[in-house]
DNA sequence: CCTGCCATGTGCAAAAATTCACAAAACTTT
DNA sequence: AAAGTTTTGTGAATTTTTGCACATGGCAGG
């Protein structure tokens, strides 16, 4: 394994996206896979595959490949989805519903804990999952009373960066901010700006650059 | 304007960035920004704003700066953004619910033509904007009628590919996947995997690698 | 009309990420 | 136990992307 090498930012992306087809192997029962297989799987170079993991140790064996079971377990350790997170979450829209209300989230120990939102109409109410909508106000309180770790921001765009004060203010240590806006928090606070309507305008980019017919 | 250089791929997700704080100074009356400013709002270097400008052409106005309707124009333009596009949607649980009432993508010209699922409960339910939900039987002669560019994937991950096919077959020329799984279609269909579980991952990690207090 | 100023556009250098290509290692077969 | 096969792990080459630094060009003020 490499002594301190950096670690390329989209290695780690490519790490979560190994796991899926890892999961569904390991459904079926399937116990080795090779750097090749994987890498076409998720549509990537073989090399790539063994480079990525290779930053964080030796998982294979030479002439056989990874070990379905074992490489799972590792990489859910590095990626530190192995744990619960305990998160918190503002703007209880439709968006903001079909987060929290996420099956597969759950499963991968997003364990939210609290949901806030400004209208003062939702205060009260319960979601699906059992969390119960609270002002805003109670943000500070609530992160530091839960031990809220993570914040996901699910507010209009012209919210998020104040949102984003509160929770730093509040103690919170990563923010993942769903709105198409750009925050900013000091470091000691790690953001995720998740904004997916990049993707809806990647895609018609890309379809008006191929021949219409 | 540079001939054919070849334009890297996260310049265009960049111009996508750039165009969010345009559209807040347009508001407030802003004519005026500088590569230096804009950079700032966006966290990118000013000469990365620049360089990805000057692959679509000379926007901007030496020792001024650009003009902020202008490039936004340009922007949409150059995303193809100035246009409506046709989309249908299949898997109506909270987070197809989510995106095809999002009124930021309404806004942005994405028009949701037609809204499916396999679940027959689900079949003849009216959506708050107007869609009435189609059987997945219906997909093929919909898509063909209403003439749909783009199909949204929001069903879970194990039905993601034969949807994907479904839709390639009914002529569709691009796909958004948004479950937690690489989908795959020949060339002539654009792909774009969106999930965003990755984000969860990428911020766990970076989480875990900072000093727990 | 000329001079000074300022921010763009871009050639080039540096950095980063990806891919190649092969030696190293483990398992299998003879 | 040796040879053969297969796939990893990784140094080196390649490709891609980013950032510097400055010439270029337009505007403003005199």
């Amino acid at each position: 394994m490499k002594k301190t090498a950096k670690i390329p930012y989209a290695a780690i992306e490519r790490l979560a996206l190994y796991s899926r087809p890892l999961r569904v192997l390991l459904k079926n029962g399937i116990t080795v896979i090779s750097s090749e297989k994987l890498a076409e799987y998720c549509g990537v170079n073989p090399a790539q595959v063994r480079k990525d993991l290779a930053y964080f140790g030796e998982f294979g064996v030479r002439g056989v490949g990874y070990d379905v079971t074992d490489l799972l377990r590792e990489i859910k350790s590095i990626l530190a989805t192995d744990r619960d997170w305990t998160l918190c979450i503002i703007g209880m829209g439709n968006l903001g519903n079909a987060i929290v209300e996420n099956e597969n989230f759950r499963n991968m120990g997003y364990r939210f804990v609290a949901a806030f939102d400004k209208d003062q109409e939702k205060h009260g109410k319960t979601l699906p999952c059992g969390l119960i909508i609270q002002p805003v106000e109670k943000l500070r309180h609530l992160v530091k009373l839960l031990n809220v770790q993570i914040g996901v921001i699910t507010t209009p765009p012209d919210e998020a960066q104040r949102v984003t004060d509160l929770l730093v203010d509040a103690g919170v240590k990563g923010v993942l901010n769903f709105s198409p806006t750009q925050v900013k928090a000091p470091k000691g606070c790690v953001i995720e700006n998740v904004d997916f309507a990049v993707r809806f305008e990647n895609l018609a980019y890309h379809l008006s650059k191929v021949p219409r017919e």
